[in-house]
DNA sequence: TCGGCTCCTG
DNA sequence: CAGGAGCCGA
C-alpha cells in the first residue's frame, strides 16, 4: 500500500488505450490493410453480427473452438452474413460430409502433428502454412454448413431433413465448388502469408505457424470436417484436442500473430493476460513486433471487455475464421472507437465534476491527504488532516503541542462540536452519510491518475508500483523523515533487508520517507483480485447513478453544495470508489448484492440512494433529539477508523466520539464488543503473520537468528497492512495513520518474539502482548468527535 | 454485582 | 460481527 500515485501510474498504459491517438486504425489488429489480401468470399459488412454482439446481454466469455454453444453463435454469424446462397443443399453435408471425408483430415492431421513434433525449425513454416490455409478453408466450409444447421433450429428438423436430401443431390457439384474455392483461397492466403512472412521474419512466423497450425487442427477436429476430407477416429483426437486447448490454447492464441484469426478480443485471453500483466510488462518489449502490437490491441480491448456484458460481451469469443475476420475487424474498430468516445465523455464529466469539488472552498488541498503520515508524533498531524477536511483552517490548530497547551480552548472547541452535533439544525453530514461499497485494491490499481489527483483523500493504495514521472508524485511523496515512534523504539529493518523478508513484507518499504529514494520499484505486492480499469469504474459510476437513480442527473448541480455542507461527505460520497464491486458488471440487480445483506436490511442504502436524496440509513436510527437509539453501519465504520488510534477505548471515549448515539447499556456493550472484535481480528492477523515469519525464518536457514526480527515490519506495501486496511478501512478513503502501523509492528514483533521463544505454549501468553498494545493507544482526532459517519 | 475482556462458535 | 460462556477486578 503505497502512494496512490503509483498505482495510477501503473494503470496509465491502459488508460492510454482510450486516448484518441490509439484509434482503431492505428491498431495493428484492426488495421484494414492486413486483410486486404484475405479471401473476401465470406466477408460482409458485419452490421448485423456487430449489433448482435452488442446486444449480447450475458457477456459470457467464449472460448475458441470450445463448447457447442460457442459454435452455435459463430455459425449464426456466418449464417447472417449471407452464406445462405449455398442454401439448404449444404445442410445435407453436415452429417454426410462429416461421416464421409473426414478421414483424410485426420490422417493429414496426424501427419501434421507428427511433423510438427519432429520438426520445429522455421523451414517448414511455409509448407505448413499452406496446410493451414487448407485446413482453415475446410473449417470454414464446415462451419458454414454447421451454421446452416444450427442457426435454424427454430424451423425444426423439417428444413434440415429437406436440406439433407438436397445435399445428396448436389453433393458432387458442391465438392467441386468447394475445391475451386479452396484453391482460390489458398492462393490469396498464400500471398498474404508471404507478406506476413516478410514482415515478421521467418523464425517468428515459423513458430506462429506452428502454433496456429496446431490450433487449426484442433478446431477442425472440433468443428467437423469438410466434404472431401474423410473423418475417422474423430472422437479420440478431438478429445485430445480439447484437452490440449484447455491447457494451452489461450497461450497459443495469445502468442500468435495470426492474420487469419484476428480475434484477440477474447475474454479468456484478456483475463489471462491481466493475470500475467505485471510480470509480463517488462518482457513485453522484447517480443516480436507483431506480438507487441497485438498486446496493444488486447490491452485496449481488455478495458472494454471488462465492462462485462455492456458491449464487449459475447462478441469476441471464438470468431476465428478468415471469413469472419473482416467483421471482426470492423467490430474491433467500432468497439475501440466507441471506447475512446465514451472514455472521453467520461473523462470530461469526471473532470467537470472534480473541478467543482476541487474548487470548492472547503475542500482540502490536494496535498493534505498525502501529508507524511507522521501521526507518529501522536496523531496530531492526522488530526490535522481530518480537521482540514472538516473545516478549513481548523486543522492548523491541531498540532499535538498546541492541543496540550491549549486545553481550555480545546474544551471550548469540544463544546462547539457538541453543539454542532446536537444543534437543532442537525449535523450537516448526518443526512448524507454514505455507504460506498468498497473495492479497495482493485480500484486503486487502475484508477486514473487524474481521478486520484482530484481526490487526494483516498487512502494510500497498496501497490508499490511507482511512476516517478507522475506529476503528483512530488506533491504526495514528501521526503519528510519518518517520525520516531512514540513509546516503542521502532525496530527498523536494516537497509539490507530485502526479499527474504517475511511474506508480509513483500517489498521494500515505500512508505513515508524511506521508500521514495528507492531507485527501482520493488516487486509488486500481491496483485489485487479484481483490477478495475478506469473505464470500468467510470461506467459503474455512471450506471450506478443513472440506472439506480435515473433522477440523479438533475441533482448534479447541487452536489457541490452538499459536499461543502458535509465535510465527511468528502470521503463518503466520493466517486473515487465504485459503489459496486466488479461483481456488478454494471448490472444493478447484481450490484445490489454487493452491498451485503445485513446493511441493506438495516436500512442502509446503496451509494446512489445517499447521493440522490441525501438520505442515509443512519437516519433511521435518529431520534428526535438528533441521537440514535441504535448503531448504524456508519458508526461501525467510524469505530473501525477509530481503532487506528485506540484499540481499547473506554466507554467515555466512545461516548465522546459518538455524540449522535444515544448510549444505553446495550449500545455501549455493542460498541465495546465491536472493539473487542476489532482487537480479535488484529491480534489474529498479528499472530498469523508472526507465525509465518517464524516458519520462514526456520526454513530459510537452519540456524535462525533473532536478527530476522528486524525484518518484521508492517509497511504500507505489505500484505499485513493490506489486510488490516481492508478490514478497518475497507473503502480505503482514510489514510491509515502511521501510528497504527507502528503499533502493528510492535504487536507483530511481540507475537514473533513470543512464538520464537516458545512462550506461546503458555495459555496466557497473549496477555502480555495485550498489555503492551493497550498502552499504545493514542488520542483520536477531534474530527471523530463530530457526529455522523466519517467515510460512509 | 457489574462492567469489561477474552475466547469460542456460528 | 454477534452471542454466549467464563474470567477478573472494582
Amino acid at each position: 500500500m503505497d502512494s496512490p500515485t503509483n498505482l495510477f501510474s501503473d494503470s496509465a498504459p491502459q488508460i492510454h488505450a482510450f486516448v484518441p491517438t490509439l484509434s482503431s486504425t492505428d491498431l495493428p489488429g484492426v488495421h484494414p490493410q492486413p486483410s486486404a489480401g484475405r479471401p473476401p468470399p465470406s466477408f460482409r459488412p458485419p452490421g448485423f453480427p456487430l449489433i448482435h454482439h452488442l446486444l449480447q446481454p450475458g457477456g459470457a466469455s467464449r472460448r475458441i473452438g470450445g463448447q457447442p454453444n460457442t459454435n452455435l453463435s459463430t455459425h449464426r454469424h456466418l449464417n447472417n452474413r449471407g452464406l445462405e446462397e449455398e442454401g439448404g443443399k449444404r445442410d445435407g453435408q453436415l452429417e454426410e460430409g462429416m461421416g464421409g471425408g473426414e478421414g483424410e483430415v485426420l490422417e493429414g492431421e496426424e501427419t501434421l502433428l507428427e511433423v510438427k513434433k519432429r520438426h520445429s525449425d522455421a523451414a517448414l513454416a511455409v509448407e505448413w502454412s499452406q496446410d493451414v490455409l487448407k485446413l482453415k478453408r475446410m473449417k470454414l466450409e464446415s462451419r458454414q454448413r454447421n451454421g446452416e444447421a444450427d442457426g435454424e433450429t427454430d424451423e425444426g428438423g423439417r428444413k434440415r431433413e429437406g436440406g439433407r436430401e438436397g445435399g445428396r443431390e448436389g453433393k458432387r457439384r458442391e465438392r467441386e465448388e468447394l475445391k475451386e474455392q479452396l484453391e482460390e483461397a489458398k492462393e490469396r492466403l498464400q500471398a498474404l502469408q508471404e507478406k506476413v512472412w516478410r514482415a515478421f521474419g521467418e523464425k517468428h512466423m515459423a513458430e506462429e505457424e506452428n502454433k496456429r497450425r496446431h490450433r487449426n487442427g484442433n478446431r477442425r477436429a472440433t468443428d467437423g470436417g469438410d466434404g472431401d476430407i474423410g473423418m475417422m477416429e474423430e472422437e479420440d483426437i478431438t478429445e485430445g484436442m480439447y484437452d490440449e486447448e484447455d491447457i494451452d490454447g489461450g497461450e497459443v492464441e495469445k502468442e500468435s500473430f495470426s492474420l487469419l484469426s484476428a480475434s484477440p478480443f477474447n475474454n479468456f485471453h484478456i483475463h489471462k493476460r491481466r493475470e500475467e500483466r505485471p510480470k509480463e510488462r517488462d518482457g513485453r518489449m522484447e517480443r516480436g513486433r507483431g506480438g507487441l502490437q497485438l498486446e496493444g490491441v488486447m490491452e485496449g480491448a481488455g478495458l472494454w471487455l471488462d465492462c462485462g456484458g455492456l458491449i464487449g460481451g459475447d462478441w469476441d469469443g471464438g470468431v476465428e475464421d478468415e471469413g469472419e475476420e473482416g467483421g471482426q475487424k470492423f467490430a474491433q474498430a467500432l468497439k475501440l472507437e466507441l471506447g475512446s468516445a465514451v472514455a472521453r465523455v467520461i473523462d470530461r464529466v469526471l473532470r467537470l465534476y472534480t473541478e467543482t469539488t476541487d474548487s470548492s472552498p472547503s475542500s482540502p488541498p490536494a496535498a493534505i491527504s498525502f501529508l507524511p503520515s507522521d501521526m507518529g508524533n501522536d496523531g496530531g498531524r492526522e488530526r490535522g488532516v481530518w480537521t482540514g477536511l472538516l473545516t478549513r483552517g481548523r486543522g492548523e490548530q491541531k498540532t499535538r503541542g498546541k492541543e496540550e497547551k491549549t486545553g481550555g480552548q480545546e474544551g471550548e472547541r469540544e463544546k462547539q462540536l457538541q453543539q454542532m452535533s446536537n444543534g437543532s439544525a442537525g449535523p450537516p453530514g448526518q443526512s448524507h452519510r454514505t455507504e460506498p461499497s468498497d473495492l479497495t485494491m482493485p480500484l486503486a490499481v487502475q484508477r486514473s491518475p487524474d481521478i486520484r489527483k482530484s481526490h487526494p483523500l483516498l487512502g494510500p493504495p497498496l501497490s508499490a508500483h511507482l511512476n516517478p514521472s507522475h506529476p503528483s508524485l512530488s506533491l504526495h511523496q514528501p521526503s519528510l523523515p519518518r517520525p520516531p515512534p512514540l513509546s516503542h523504539p521502532p525496530l527498523l529493518p536494516p537497509a539490507s533487508q530485502t526479499k527474504d523478508a517475511s511474506s508480509f513484507h513483500p517489498s521494500s518499504s515505500s512508505s513515508s520517507s524511506s521508500s521514495s529514494s528507492f531507485p527501482a520499484p520493488p516487486p509488486p505486492p500481491p496483485p489485487p483480485p479484481l483490477p478495475l480499469p478506469l473505464l470500468h469504474y467510470s461506467m459503474q459510476q455512471l450506471f450506478s447513478r443513472t440506472l439506480h437513480h435515473p433522477q440523479l442527473p438533475h441533482l448534479a448541480p447541487s452536489r457541490k453544495d452538499y459536499l461543502n455542507a458535509d465535510p465527511f461527505l468528502e470521503f463518503s460520497s466520493h466517486p473515487s470508489f465504485p459503489p459496486l464491486p466488479l461483481l456488478g458488471h454494471l448490472d444493478p440487480s447484481l450490484a445490489r448484492h454487493a452491498h451485503g445483506g445485513r446493511e441493506r436490511e438495516r436500512g442502509m442504502r446503496g451509494d446512489g440512494g445517499m447521493r440522490g436524496g441525501g438520505m442515509d440509513g443512519g437516519e433511521l436510527y435518529l431520534t428526535a433529539g438528533g441521537t440514535q437509539e441504535g448503531l448504524s453501519p456508519c458508526h461501525l465504520k467510524k469505530a473501525k477508523l477509530m481503532f487506528f488510534y485506540t484499540r481499547y477505548p473506554s466507554s467515555n471515549t466512545l461516548k465522546t466520539y459518538f455524540p449522535d448515539v444515544k448510549f444505553n447499556r446495550c449500545v455501549t456493550s455493542q460498541m465495546i464488543k465491536w472493539f473487542s472484535n476489532f482487537r480479535e481480528f488484529f491480534y489474529i492477523q498479528m499472530e498469523r503473520f508472526a507465525r509465518q515469519a517464524v516458519r520462514e525464518a526456520l526454513t530459510r536457514d537452519g540456524a535462525p537468528r533473532l536478527g530476522r526480527e528486524n525484518q518484521l515490519r508492517v509497511g504500507r506495501d505489505t500484505e499485513l497492512y493490506r489486510i488490516l486496511n481492508m478490514h478497518y478501512n475497507k473503502s480505503n478513503v482514510y489514510q491509515v495513520p502511521e501510528r497504527f502501523i507502528e503499533v502493528s509492528e510492535v504487536a507483530l514483533r511481540e507475537f514473533y518474539s513470543a512464538i520464537w521463544t516458545g512462550r506461546d505454549s503458555d495459555p496466557c501468553w497473549k496477555k502480555g502482548i495485550y498489555k503492551i498494545i493497550c498502552k499504545l493507544d493514542c488520542p483520536v482526532p477531534d474530527a471523530f468527535r463530530l457526529p455522523g459517519c466519517p467515510v460512509g
